[in-house]
RNA sequence: GGCGCUAUCGUCUAGGGGUUAGGACGUGAGAUUCUCAAUCUUAAAACACGGGUUCGAUUCCCGUUAGCGCUACCA
């Protein structure tokens, strides 16, 4: 087992979008191939037709690309210049709904070797039973009834046409598995019941929304048959699985293939110790995009959900740093709460580090109208654009928070910016009155630029003149230039300014400012 | 009810039979700045409980409690 080639697997079911939770075991089965130097897989678990979608694998596709993992085999690749129509890998098909014929041939071989049999109890029969033990706080297992019906017998209750599931028999020895992330788990046969392997191909006073697809394989048999076929060697999945894990055990043996090392990750839960869902708010990896976080720091960001690095201190680390530092071993067994506080550092950390130019592709749209199309920006423009970036991105957590805090730069309300609370404490002053009358005084004499060398000037002889420092000082200019109390500094903030004026996209120089808060 | 998984600061985690139980986010304080943010410094903050085993347990074992998962002819 150690010196074959590792190969694993992600399958969702493109049942609605790729949440954090999934995102983390793609990423961490990713991690462990790409360490390794195995294969890693895409699977698309489309069995429930009523619930899959072709847009949702589209979007899942997008969303792991964008995350920045490729795939070995499955719908394509990922790679560039591979589109995704172009499935490869050996073992495909890689959608489970084009691989039902391959599930009916094992169906058959099982059934032939008498380690299957057709179970024709009925729901209520079942649900008799179920009951039962509950009444007498036994496990909840199937009798196995059917299992040992005679060959005639079974022949002609099917002549007879009652409809029947396939079943598995599982044998009386402890079903077991060896677990990366929590060691070896043992469950006792007898509270296991007979897996169902096919689904009858009636099923009368069911709810047809309870309903599966009659006469289809049920996942658990599935999932094992491809894990098995496609030689996966560790199982890596949400411990939302370890239950099924005996039964697929027991599918594993009864065909005689080799059992794979299992790695069942924790759940990610809310703030509220319950399972991360649309109730916590945002949780696809799409919304996470969608607002300005930039994949690397989601990425690494669930990395360290589950996962600590060796030296039990570093924090950050890029997809290629991960890929030399991450060890299946080291995953924590304990489920983990998402915080978004820790998620938004990672952010800023990564948006320190990301190009200006970078950063205004991805904020662009979010200016709207202030701005001309991306396409159609001149060089000017987008040089300007990359200077206002590196202005303010230092001071957000998420992208999206950037267009904001940098309207004012496009031009205010005047009045609006009077009324706010905050500013008109500033303005109420007598000093301010004094402060905004030296600065009209100058601004209305300015002909030229204003560098923040001109600007600067002004301030000192504004000190002077109204006879204030510091606050009282700053505070009423920065109101007239962008219509808020705090912002960025003036050295910084003046030349984009007047750069800014210059562009044709009608923002106001500070000469403009200054007449239009202070009146000519 | 049954079966299973889990348990270190508020959160993510490191560690491990003898440690001042380490780091990070967040929080408090200070520095800096006209301001906010950023940044730097600094502080507070944890081994769920009860039994064993042991010279010694937070660490190993058992139990309790709590949380979560599964308990479907869902995936």
């Amino acid at each position: 087992m150690t010196s074959e080639r590792v190969r694993v697997r992600f399958a969702p079911s493109p049942t609605g979008m790729l949440h954090v939770g999934n995102a983390r075991t793609a990423l961490y089965n990713w991690l462990f191939a790409r360490r390794l130097g195995g294969d890693f897989l895409l699977r698309i678990e489309d069995t429930d037709v009523e619930r899959s979608e072709p847009r949702y694998e589209k979007q899942l596709i997008e969303d792991l690309l964008w995350l920045g993992l490729d795939w070995d085999e499955g719908p394509g690749t990922g790679r560039p210049g591979d589109p995704l129509e172009n499935e490869r890998g050996r073992f495909g098909p890689y959608r489970q709904s084009e691989r039902q014929q391959i599930y009916a041939e094992l169906t058959g071989k099982l059934l032939a070797e008498g380690k299957a049999y057709r179970c024709f109890c009925t729901p209520e029969e079942l649900m008799a039973e179920h009951q039962q033990a509950v009444r007498e706080h036994k496990p909840q297992v199937y009798s196995g009834r059917c299992r040992n019906l005679s060959a005639a017998e079974a022949e002609q209750r099917m002549a007879a046409g009652l409809p029947f599931a396939v079943r598995l028999k599982i044998g009386p020895e402890p079903l077991g598995f060896h677990d990366i992330v929590r060691g070896p788990v043992e469950f006792a046969a007898e509270t296991v019941s007979d897996p169902v392997l096919v689904r009858s191909e009636v099923r009368s006073g069911v709810p047809s929304h309870q309903q599966g697809a009659p006469g289809m394989p049920v996942y658990n048999y599935v999932v094992t048959i491809d894990d098995a076929l496609m030689q996966i060697t560790h199982v890596i999945r949400g411990d939302d699985h370890i239950s099924n894990t005996p039964k697929q055990v027991a599918i594993y043996k009864a065909f005689g293939w080799p059992v794979p090392e299992f790695a069942h990750l924790s759940t990610i839960l809310g703030a509220d110790r319950e399972r991360l869902s649309k109730r916590h708010g945002a949780t696809s990896v799409a919304s996470f995009r969608e607002m300005g976080y930039l994949p690397e720091a989601l990425v690494n960001y669930l990395a360290l959900l589950g996962w600590g690095a060796e030296d039990g201190k570093t924090e950050t680390f890029t997809l290629e740093e991960l890929t030399r530092a991450f060890k299946l071993e080291r995953v924590t067994p304990s489920p983990a709460v998402f915080d978004l506080d820790k998620l938004n550092w990672l952010n800023r950390h990564s948006i320190k580090l990301a190009s200006a130019s970078r950063l205004v592709d991805l904020v662009w749209a979010s200016f709207g109208e202030r701005l001309p199309a991306r396409e159609a920006a001149s060089e000017a423009v987008v040089a300007w654009m990359e200077q206002l970036v590196e202005l303010f991105a230092p001071s957000v957590d998420k992208l999206d928070e950037l267009a904001p805090k940098a309207a004012f730069v496009f031009g205010f309300d005047p009045d609006a910016a009077r009324m706010l609370p905050e500013n008109q404490e500033v303005l109420a002053a007598d000093s301010a009155r004094i402060v905004l009358a030296e600065l009209a005084d100058r601004a209305r004499a300015n002909s030229a630029n204003v560098t923040p060398q001109v600007f600067k000037t002004w301030m000192n002889e504004i000190k002077v003149a109204a006879a204030v420092k510091g606050k009282e000082l700053f505070h009423p200019v920065r109101i007239a230039l962008t219509g808020m109390h705090s912002g960025p500094e003036f050295d910084r903030l003046v030349p984009l300014i007047e750069e800014g004026a210059e562009l044709g996209l009608g923002i106001p120089c500070v000469q403009q400012r200054v007449e239009r808060f202070v009146g000519v």
